[in-house]
Formats: structure tokens, C-alpha cells, sequence
DNA sequence: AATTTATTGTGAAGATAATAACAATGTTTT
DNA sequence: AAAACATTGTTATTATCTTCACAATAAATT
């Protein structure tokens, strides 16, 4: 909750990642400046957008010649807290549940799902991609032994308030949520969506009413 | 690319299949009539936000009634397309895109993956989920036979932009990117990014840099 | 060291979206 | 059928976000 630097707009706030996995590409690539019209058209955003961004943690570039790589990489690196290792329990290690556990978030985040939780008894107590399976019954103790604080919720809807719940109880401060539900929180959690059939169908819907030649997203 | 009704604004397109979604429940749990307030409730966004969001599509509700979920499911249904079967294609079929592959996206939507590509030989001739799986040599050719012009991306991202070309070649106009990648594409095409790995961190950077009371998302 | 060039940082304008607030009006109750 | 009540649709307001456009200035070139 550290409240360092200003408050940034919360667009922006989604664009940091985006930025520093760009940069990290650009930094292995041996690249040692780029300018914010290069970094455009790579991330697909705005250079204007992006210097409106960056300014907001002051003047990390310099007029004539762009950004300096390794400068901005360190800044951010930093500013995301990428030096410290975020631990997250993913809570249904179902189809798509198993999909995330495999998945290497650390490479780019250092973010990692450290414990899986489940109710069928064929689960518990194996591991998936090194991750160890718990019991539903165990949540609260493991997590907060574990000073987890987020979590990644892909159980099926009917059982996702409920979850909710145990897991607000438990100190968990962000959820992402990948249940078609929408979940009630006290205003200290934030909750993500990420709700799939949704995009999938707005993105129909989009495409049948909006003809195209818009921008893309 | 009907363009039957005034173009909504982006932000309530996006929340049209979430209202759809939850008006089925109401309707298959008997509930015949529902307020701005009451829906607010339940798909979290603001009952203003709500009742704007319908104007858009005329005068839909009574005033001191509310509005007849029937009628409201009926006209969404409408205008949502969802009378008619939208089929869809996945590339790559590894751990995410097995487990969209499971998942009945009809039960909300009317939207079917109806088929999927991979080069791992492995795969090819299996069905998944009563899903085919062809060899991405025949690409081209089974899309264009299929009529397909929404296709679902997950495949590993030094492959994606690739892909991407030869899908947009192949009269592909909507694509649901879960790779890093930012793509590039024509004007006519619409790419909708799904970055699972930026929605984790960024959760992650709110919970540490905003404290949190501030509203969900 | 003067000149040209590139590119930032930002004020101003424009665009989009969310919310408040309430008159209008239909529903329900008495 | 009159009075009380509920809830919409919309106008006005405010908030947030994006983009333009350019003066300021550092870098590169001559
Ligand atoms: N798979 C997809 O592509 C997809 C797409 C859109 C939405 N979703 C949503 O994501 C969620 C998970 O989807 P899935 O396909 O992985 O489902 P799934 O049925 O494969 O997995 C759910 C898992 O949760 C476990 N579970 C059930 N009750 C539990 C409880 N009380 N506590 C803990 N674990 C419990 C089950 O044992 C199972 O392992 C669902 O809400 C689904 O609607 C999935
Ligand atoms: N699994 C996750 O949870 C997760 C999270 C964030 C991002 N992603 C992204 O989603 C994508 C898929 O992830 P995954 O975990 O399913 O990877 P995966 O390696 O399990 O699956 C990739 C699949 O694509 C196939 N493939 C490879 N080259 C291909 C080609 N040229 N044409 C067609 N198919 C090809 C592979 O055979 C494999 O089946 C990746 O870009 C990954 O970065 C995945």
C-alpha cells in the first residue's frame, strides 16, 4: 500500500506491465534507447499515450534522443515491485485451473501460484507443474501461513461467493476471478474479472454491429 | 456488419452479453420483472449505468414498473445475435487452449469453437470435447470451407503474429489474442487481447500502490 | 561551436464514460 | 378513482482518458 509516488490513473496503471514485458524484450534484444514512437508501435498504444504515462513518474526520458533501456527497465522494475516474489493460490484446479497452474508466471512477473486448492479427493495431495493440491478445508490455514494475499478463483460459479467469502475472511486482498459470477466484496478487496464468454461474445457482437476500420483495442 | 440500430458506445457493448447473461438467470428462476436497482446489484455496475446503457436501445422499461425480463431477454436475444450459431476456430491447442476446447461456450452464448489447429502431430485427427483438430496446413482451407471469421489465438507468441496473417488472409475478422503478442493487423480485422499474465501484475501493482476502498472494477 | 535534427513533456482540446438528480409517468394501494 | 409509490428515461454534471500540437531542449551533425 505503499503511496510513494502519486496516484496513477488507473489506465495507466494496466499499461505498466505491458510497458516493462516490452522493454524486457527490447533490453535482451541488446537494444540500448527507444524512443516513444518505436515503443508505439510495438505495444500498439499511443506514443503520446505512453509519454503521458511515463510522465507521471517524472521525466525519466531525454528531448532528442528517447529512452534510455536499461534506465527505464531498472525505474520500473522497481515501480512493480518485481523484486519481490507475490505468492497466489489458484482455488479450483479444474480445466482452465490446471491450464494457469502450468503456466509459468514467473518468467515475466515474479508472480507465482505457490499452492492449488481443490475439493475431489483424486486431486488432493498431488502436484501440477510443482505445485502442491490442497483440500478445500485447508484454505484458511495454509494461506495464512503461507501470508497470501491473492488468489486466482476457477471453481465452477454456483461455489464462487462462497469461496469469496472463506478467502476475504482469510485476508486475501485481490481476487481474480475467472467465474461467470460477480462476486460481493467489502470495499478493501479488489476484485478482476476476467470473464472469457463475455469477451468472446462481445468481440461477435463487435464485429457484427460495428462493421471494423475502428481502432483495434 | 448490420448497422440496424445506433451505434452504442464501446463501454456498454462490452457489458450487453453480462446483462444477458444474468436476465437468463432471472428468467429461468422465474423471476417476470427486475429494476435498474435490483440488476445493479447483481451484475455489480450502476443501476444510471444500466438504465443508459438500455436507452440506447429506446424506450425498453415502464417507468414505476420496471422492466419485464421476458421482453428484455427476447430483445437482447435479438440483438445479440443469438439466434444465430456463431462458429469459431482455436489455434493451438496446448494447456489453455485444451481447456477453452472444454468448455461449452453455447450454454450462454451461442458461439461453438468448431474446430482447432496444432502442428504436433500427436493431435491431429483427435477430437477434443467433440471438437476435430486439423493440421495447420489445412488452415486455410477448412476455415474457408467452414465460413469461419472469429478465431481464438493460443499458441506459443513467436507464433502468433504468423498465424495472425495467414488467419486475416483467410477472411478472419475477429480475433481473441491470449498470447503476448501485440499483433498487427489491418483495419478490418479486431483483435481483443486477453494477457492473463498483465491482469495478474496488475492486480497485484493496485493491491500494493492503491490500497484498495477505491471501487472494483 | 553553430546548426540541424529528434524527441520529450505537457497545456489545451476533444472524446468517452460514469453518475447524480429529478420530472414524467405508469403501477399499486386504499 | 384518488392518493401514494416506484422507477424509468434523460438532461446536466463531473470524471476519466486520449490525442493533438508544439515549445523546450538535448543529441547529432557539420
Ligand atoms: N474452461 C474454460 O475455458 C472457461 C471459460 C469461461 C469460463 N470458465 C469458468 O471458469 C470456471 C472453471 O472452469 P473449468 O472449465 O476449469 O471448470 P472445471 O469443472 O473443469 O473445474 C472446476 C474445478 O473446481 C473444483 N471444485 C468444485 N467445487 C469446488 C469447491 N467448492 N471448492 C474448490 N474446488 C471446487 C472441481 O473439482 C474442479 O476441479 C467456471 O466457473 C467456468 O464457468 C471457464
Ligand atoms: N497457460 C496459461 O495459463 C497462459 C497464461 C498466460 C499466457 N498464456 C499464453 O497463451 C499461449 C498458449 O499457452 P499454453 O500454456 O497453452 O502453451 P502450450 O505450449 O501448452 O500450447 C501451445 C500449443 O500451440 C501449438 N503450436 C506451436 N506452434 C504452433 C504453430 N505454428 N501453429 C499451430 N499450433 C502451434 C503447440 O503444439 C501447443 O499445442 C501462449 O502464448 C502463452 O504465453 C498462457
Amino acid at each position: 500500500m505503499s503511496n510513494d509516488t502519486v496516484k496513477i490513473p488507473q489506465a495507466t496503471a494496466k499499461r505498466l506491465p505491458l510497458y516493462y514485458r516490452f522493454l524486457k524484450n527490447l533490453h535482451s534484444s541488446g537494444k540500448q534507447r527507444v524512443s516513444s514512437a518505436e515503443l508505439s508501435e510495438a505495444v500498439k498504444v499511443d506514443s503520446a499515450t505512453i509519454r503521458r504515462d511515463f510522465s507521471y513518474f517524472g521525466a525519466l526520458g531525454k528531448k532528442g534522443y528517447g529512452y534510455n533501456v536499461n534506465y527505464l527497465l531498472t525505474f520500473f522494475r522497481k515501480t512493480l515491485d518485481q523484486d519481490e516474489l507475490t505468492k497466489v493460490a489458484l482455488i479450483g484446479v479444474g480445466n482452465l485451473g490446471t491450464a494457469l497452474l502450468h503456466y509459468n508466471f514467473l518468467k515475466n512477473n515474479n508472480t507465482k501460484i505457490a499452492v492449488g486448492f481443490d475439493v475431489e479427493e483424486a486431486k488432493i495431495g498431488t502436484s501440477i507443474g510443482d505445485v502442491p493440491i490442497h483440500h478445500m478445508d485447508e484454505l484458511e490455514k495454509i494461506i495464512t501461513e503461507m501470508g497470501i494475499t491473492v488468489a486466482i478463483l476457477t471453481v465452477p460459479a454456483p461455489f464462487a461467493q462462497t469461496i469469496t467469502d472463506r478467502l476475504v475472511a482469510a485476508n486475501v486482498k485481490g481476487i481474480l476471478n475467472f467465474t461467470p459470477a460477480r462476486l460481493t466484496v467489502p470495499a478493501t478487496t479488489r476484485v478482476h474479472h476476467i470473464d472469457l464468454a463475455v469477451e468472446l461474445q462481445s468481440l461477435v457482437y463487435f464485429l457484427k454491429h460495428y462493421g471494423v476500420d475502428e481502432e483495434e483495442e
